[in-house]
DNA sequence: ACGGATGTTCGCGC
DNA sequence: CGCGCGAACATCCG
């Protein structure tokens, strides 16, 4: 899934194509729900509603419906993306959600695997968005909120810039190019981060996502689609050249997940 | 054909 | 409480 900088992207074009629109109908069929809610409570809580705005919160988005009605929260887990369609134009394949406008178009929610989310915000949801941690673009994300963060917790610091909890919006490749831009290892126990790693890591962090997020408005780049090239520094370049130092990029597995990082430029010490 | 993939949550054993 | 690990979700790609 996207990360922050291709969520606040989404969020951009749903904001452009539904704040101030009349959603009259809404399509959201039961397997996105996983059960949560019933299908009839979700579509009929949306339609007929006016859109106020998009909003972004770590890696959710919220459709903000006008009129006391629940919020819409969407996650894109790991393939989510969103689609316009005309009035004529037939729902894509794996669309699990669609949104009807008051002149007929279409806005659909598709996830391949599935592993998004499309529903309404009530109470579980609402403790869900509350328990996420700091904004990593905003002023209150400063070195020292960092360094107090990271002090408290014994797991490595990669760990710690993915746990939601803590920072909302990193994920799997922005941790590990933003601890290669800081030449810091992925291992190192967050505790141990000094302050002067943690200004460092806290500017690294911001230059990556507002990197990315400059390169996906002006590129209008899908994220990581098939067939595109690995633009990143690090991330996926497992045996190939440091792009600083050109020693081969080391690979390890982290809490089930992949990191990648240069072994000359981030010393485990 | 098999392994891994941008994410989150849950359950297990320690 | 917290940690590390594996599984679950479903599909595609190299």
């Amino acid at each position: 899934m996207p990360e922050l900088p291709e969520v606040e992207i989404w969020r951009e074009n749903l904001e452009r194509w539904l704040r101030r629109r009349r959603i009259v109908a809404a399509s959201v069929p039961d397997p996105i729900l996983r059960g949560s809610q019933s299908r009839r409570q979700v579509e009929s809580a949306i339609a007929g509603a006016t859109v106020r705005g998009v909003v972004r919160r770590g890696k959710f988005l919220l459709l903000e419906l006008a009129a006391e009605r629940p919020d819409v929260l969407i996650h894109l887990g790991m393939t989510g993306t969103f689609e316009k369609l005309t009035r004529n134009d037939e729902l894509p394949r794996f669309t699990r959600a669609a949104l009807t406008l008051s002149r007929g178009e279409r806005i659909a929610f598709l996830d391949v695997r599935r592993l998004g989310e499309f529903r309404l915000v009530l109470d579980k949801e609402r403790g869900r968005l509350d328990a996420l941690g700091v904004e990593p673009l905003s002023a209150t994300f400063t070195a020292s909120r960092l360094h107090e963060l990271a002090s408290r917790s014994k797991r490595p610091i990669k760990v710690v810039l993915m746990d939601q909890h803590k920072i909302a919006g990193i994920g799997n490749i922005h941790a590990a190019e933003a601890l290669f831009l800081a030449k810091l290892h992925p291992k190192l126990p967050a505790s141990e981060l000094t302050r002067a790693q943690a200004q460092t890591l806290a500017r690294a962090i911001r230059r990556e996502l507002r990197g990315e997020l400059k390169r996906s408005r002006s590129e209008n780049l899908r994220y990581l689609q098939q067939g595109a090239d690995n633009r990143f520094r690090i991330y996926g370049k497992g045996e190939t050249p440091c792009p600083r130092c050109r020693t081969k990029i080391a690979k390890l597995v982290q809490d089930g997940r992949s990191t990648y990082y240069c072994p000359s430029c981030q010393p485990e010490e």
